[in-house]
RNA sequence: GGGCCCGUAGCUCAGCUUGGUUGGAGCGUCCGGCUGAUAACCGGAAGGUCGUGGGUUCAAAUCCCACCGGGCCCA
């Protein structure tokens, strides 16, 4: 190994992974600690259909970061992988790769066949995400990986339905449900939930004659036509005031509330209210089936059908107060027609086509019936208005066709026997953040509804459950050998389907064939077994007992209602507690412009591509510091470029220390930082303690997961502390050449301070710490980062007073150069004095204390510290009267008194007022005036040579004055700058010897060199300077003429031969 | 429509828990300086209705209320 050059974060990269896998540190690392204490965690298997983009990749890191921080804290980490393959998306992709379109062409083409190609499909995205993770050094065991499609693990979901079965939590019953026609299934609410969208459609109002009446009508409003066909009923709100309006010759009755609104939206201009009354009066009212003639079906139904009835959800916020009741094609309209006896009429099938049922409609497609319903509409005169509303509406997540309300025969989970203890063990959780807990999922599971299991799939787990053909008993399997047990089975016994289906049992009541019931599960059902499946617990019990609950899971915020609620759902069914202790959030990654990232819009960031470009180490850096784990954030790419800068000065630092270690052959093993304790400056001992403070911060910070912050307290030491401060301070002590416990100083302090920032990196930056780590390695050091202990601040260094005065001495610092700036004197060179005037007595204190070490930074000949509030010498104190005040009070006068004080020391005017509370004076004219404190101001006056500025700590004043010393020293300074540049530009080695030649212009700076002429030899490793005055004989190999101040020098330079004495 | 979160410089973010000197940093732009870890670094300039409007208070980016905009979740 070695440091050469700039980072570059992909040679680094690709150098250790190598190291890692030929010295096989994964398997070190994933052994350590065994059967030590355990940190349990459980990973959320990413759904293995389509590639790991910037998002995905941030989640990964952050379980990374917390299981090598636990790791490194002495517990066993148990980091198992695992994929999530079966369900809906890899389903659809299977049937786009085989060109299916329907259920006829599965059958065509065989589900053996499919299941074969859904198989390897994911067996494709396992190994991308494999790879992508491994790349970005996310260190879970992927060897022993669960996988949701192996039966040991559809095992665990299938006696979950048994023991579900058993506790009568698993309950089949009609249900209107969300379908999607296009996957032909119904979804479950987490499903419906992530596919609402803004959409336009129809609004239409529809009146409906009522019985026995030429010209009285209902009217009611809708978005969904096509649910006419099914309408049974119409509801109105019996507690709100209804009226009946007069519209031309037409009685129409609708809501009080929404008369204006409704009339208003529909154009009617001239309405006369003719009757006011309750909601109730209108119970019982009959109408006509605004689609009698064209649905057939509709004249077998009996009363209370085509009747007004009552609900008290019926609001007044929007449509007509009167609501078109379609039990077949809404939850709350199921509802209410089961309570008072409504058919449950639906003509639609899970296709969304129409059935015999729909009459005239049947085999249209739910979205054109609903134009012909329209249509009809307006023939018969019913349809008042047609226009078009933007609202939410659901779609399938997956493929996005709008979803439809049918009734049908569907296996829930009841959440009744469950509710509550999900409600208590929640509280018990550590949420992080806490609101992500505590209201959100709180929320969400004061209002969690049955949980609908079954979907009419074939890449699913299938449902365990056979059915009596003859006597409709219920059987629930949980195990393949009870499969193998069957009385009818097909040759190969597999948990999937097709095979699946050809298991039949022998009813034990009746002697009846078993037959399974033909659905697939949901797969959040899968993963949210995963507590027990991905240890496949039910055989390990020991392990489970050991991990169980888990100590920590992580996934993105939108997971509250997904694997958070489906874990936690399980787990109290069969467990009655939480299966997880601390569950972080994570926010999205949007892309640039603060999007969601979608594959419809062509704005995902892909990991692999990242990685490939900036590395995996920037890209976790990145996304780590940027934001607080639980916020969004927007990844911009180019931002990527800063992180790298960054840590090429983290690099550059090691590579400072390691050429200086190496020249003086400095040895860590023989003199570490203990040995060199009475050779500390103040601003090792500084180092030292910020080290050791971060150190403490840091750790903190991971323990609460608050990565973000610890990350940033990295970068800021890093940049802020280690190399603005501590490296360019300390530059001037390494180059001595000889033997100096000041110089051993800071080597041992850098090896000690670079030592224990990289293992506090090791679990951001892998790569990076791990090839730094190697630099620093000692004989008994572990071999790798990754297996050395979590470092302990070490709390005796650390001296808060220290890091305080650092402070006050760096705001000076900063304040003095600003100052010569303002002065226009570069810091090259050298003035002649700096007088601090602290502004409290601390502040004395730490500049004082820090004084050495200011001195140099701000290149001044003499640094002195004064008292908190004395004034340099030679500064004025001058009085001025205040002629607001003295103005008026004496009129012409005044410019005698400000003539007077003029004369006077302000000094003194200043401390009379102070004593005795005025200052007297006489004018000319023998009138006595006297000024107080409101009638006179103070201003220093400063002489030409002086600078002031007023600091944070300090004042500060510069002594500006040129004497004939300070212009060697900065004429010398400029020369030697110039030929370190020339030094460089040959590709010296720092250890070379030069001999050169310097030609002036005239002859005092041919004087001032003469006497710096040492100096200069010194700085430059010049075993000869020639110093001639016009144009120069004989020159060296290199020859360069400077321009310094207006004046020209021509400075040449060659290397002596043998690099003597080297140090 | 409801719940939760977010809104601070052109961009990306601190600061808000516990109200209190002139509200900070990085990036970008311009000017100057420094430099044997230097594609680094330092200083200065420009750039802020702290989303808007109220309220509490001697004092509000910070606490309270309403609204606006964005995100997530629910309907």
């Amino acid at each position: 190994m070695g440091l050469a050059g700039r980072y570059d974060p992909l040679s680094v990269e690709e150098e250790i992974a190598r190291w890692w896998s030929e010295n096989r540190i994964l398997e070190k690392v994933f052994r350590r600690n065994e059967g030590g204490p355990v940190f349990a965690f459980l990973e959320g298997p990413p759904t293995v259909n389509g590639y790991m983009h910037v998002g995905h990749a941030r989640g990964r890191i952050y379980k990374d970061i917390v299981l090598r921080f636990h790791g490194m804290n002495g517990l066993y980490v148990w980091r198992r992988g695992g994929w999530d393959c079966l369900g809906l998306p890899t389903e659809l992709e299977t049937e786009k790769r085989l060109g299916i379109r329907s259920k006829k062409d599965i059958e065509r083409i065989g589900m053996e066949r499919f299941v074969e190609e859904a198989n390897k499909l994911v067996d494709y995205y396992i190994d991308h995400w494999r790879k992508a993770s491994e790349r970005l050094a996310v260190w879970l065991d992927y060897d022993n990986a669960y996988q949701t499609r192996h039966e040991s693990y559809m095992e665990h979901v299938w006696w979950l339905i048994e023991q579900a079965y058993k506790r009568g939590d698993l309950v089949e019953s009609y249900r209107v449900v969300p379908f999607c026609p296009r996957c032909e299934t119904p979804l479950s609410s987490h499903e419906v939930a992530q596919g609402y969208e803004e959409v336009e459609d129809p609004s239409i109002y529809v009146k409906f004659r009522l019985q026995g009446s030429s010209n009285q009508y209902i009217v009611i409003w809708t978005t969904t036509p096509w649910t006419l066909v099914a309408n049974e009923a119409v509801a109105v709100n019996p507690y709100e005031e209804y009226v009946r309006v007069k519209v031309g010759d037409e009685y129409w009755i609708l809501a009080s509330k929404l008369v204006a609104l409704v009339l208003g939206a529909l154009d009617v201009m001239n309405y006369e209210v003719v009757e006011r009354f309750k909601g109730s009066a209108l119970v019982g009212l009959r109408y006509e089936h605004p689609l009698i003639e064209e649905v057939p079906a509709h004249r077998g139904h009996e009363p209370p059908t085509h009747t007004v009835i009552e609900a008290e959800f019926v609001t007044m916020e929007e449509g007509t107060g009167c609501v078109h009741i379609a039990p077949a094609h809404g939850p709350e309209d199921f509802e209410v027609g089961m309570r008072i006896g409504l058919p449950i009429f639906n003509p639609v099938a899970s296709n969304g086509y129409f059935t015999e049922d729909g009459g005239i409609f049947a085999g249209g497609y739910f979205k054109d019936v609903a134009e012909r319903v329209m249509e009809i509409l307006r023939e018969k005169g019913l349809l008042v208005k047609r226009d078009v509303v933007k609202h939410n509406y659901p779609h399938c997540w997956r493929c996005g066709s709008p979803l439809i309300y049918l009734s049908s025969r569907q296996w829930f989970l009841s959440v009744k026997r469950i509710k509550e203890l999900m409600i208590e063990g929640n509280k018990r959780v550590n949420w992080k953040p806490r609101w992500a807990g505590e209201s959100r999922f709180g929320d969400w599971l004061a209002n969690a509804e049955d949980w609908c299991i079954s979907r009419t799939k074939i890449w699913g787990t299938p449902l365990p459950v056979w059915r009596c053909e003859r006597c409709g008993e219920i059987k629930v399997v949980s195990s393949k050998r009870q499969l193998e047990e069957a009385e009818v089975k097909p040759d190969e016994v597999r948990l999937f389907r097709p095979w699946v289906d050809r298991v039949m049992f022998r009813c034990g009541k009746c002697g009846g064939l078993m037959k399974r019931e033909p659905f697939v599960m949901d797969t959040w059902l899968d993963s949210g077994m995963a507590h027990t499946a991905s240890i496949d617990g039910l055989r390990n019990r020991d392990l489970f007992r050991k991990l169980f609950p888990y100590d920590f899971i992580t996934e993105a915020i939108d997971q509250t209602r997904g694997w958070f609620y489906t874990l936690l759902f399980t787990s109290t069914l069969l467990y009655g507690q939480p299966p997880y202790k601390t569950v972080l959030n994570q926010g999205h990654v949007l892309d640039a412009e603060g999007r969601k990232m979608s594959k419809s819009r062509g704005n995902v960031i892909w990991a692999m591509d990242i990685m490939s470009k900036y590395g995996a180490d920037p890209l976790r850096f990145y996304l780590v510091s940027k934001s607080a784990p639980w916020e969004n954030m927007n990844f911009v790419e180019d931002e990527l470029k800063q992180v790298i800068q960054d840590l090429n000065i983290l690099w550059n630092v090691f590579s400072f220390a390691l050429t200086y270690f190496e020249l003086d052959k400095y040895d860590p093993e023989r003199v570490g930082v203990e040995s060199v304790k009475r050779y500390l400056r103040m601003e090792d001992r500084w180092i030292l303690s910020k080290v050791n403070s971060l150190c403490r911060q840091v750790t903190s910070h991971l323990k609460s997961l608050d990565i973000h912050s610890a990350a940033r307290a990295l970068k800021d030491f890093i940049l802020e502390d280690l190399s603005r401060l501590y490296v360019r301070s300390v530059r001037r002590r390494v180059w001595i050449e000889e033997e100096s416990w000041d110089k051993i100083a800071v080597y041992a302090t850098l090896y000690y301070v670079l030592k224990k920032l990289i293992l506090m990196l090791a679990p951001i930056t892998p790569y990076l710490a791990e090839k730094l780590y190697q630099q620093l390695r000692l004989r008994d050091d572990p071999e790798s980062v990754h297996l050395c202990d979590w470092p302990k601040p070490d709390e005796e260094m650390i001296d808060e007073e220290i890091e305080d005065c650092m402070e006050v001495a760096r705001i000076t610092i900063s304040e003095a150069v600003a100052l010569r700036q303002k002065h226009g004197r570069k810091l090259r060179w050298p003035v002649k004095v700096v007088m601090l005037v602290p502004r409290s007595a601390r502040a004395k204190k730490a500049l004082e204390r820090l004084a050495d070490f200011i001195k140099p930074q701000v290149n001044t000949i003499d640094l002195r510290i004064l008292e908190v509030g004395e004034k340099p010498e030679g500064i004025k104190i001058a009085c001025k009267p205040v002629y607001e005040r003295l103005g008026p009070r004496l009129g012409g006068r005044v410019k005698e008194v400000a003539e007077r004080l003029s004369r006077v020391n302000g000094e003194l005017v200043r401390s009379e007022i102070e004593s005795s509370g005025s200052f007297k004076l006489i004018l000319g004219d023998g009138a006595p005036v006297e000024l107080t404190e409101e009638d006179v101001s103070f201003e220093e006056e400063l002489p030409n040579n002086l600078g002031k500025i007023e600091g944070r700590f300090a004042d500060i004043y510069i002594d500006f004055s040129e004497t004939r010393d300070i212009v060697a020293q900065s004429l010398a300074r400029e020369i030697i700058r110039r030929i370190q540049v020339m030094r460089k530009e040959l590709d010296l080695m720092i250890s070379d010897y030069i001999e050169a030649t310097i030609a002036v212009e005239d002859e005092e700076d041919l004087e001032l060199l003469q006497e710096m002429r040492g100096y200069i030899m010194e700085e430059v490793r010049a075993k000869s300077i020639n110093l001639v005055l016009g144009k120069p004989e004989k020159l060296e190999d290199y020859v360069k003429e400077w321009m310094v101040e207006g004046k020209k020098y021509t400075v040449a330079i060659s290397r002596i031969r043998e690099a003597e004495g080297s140090r």
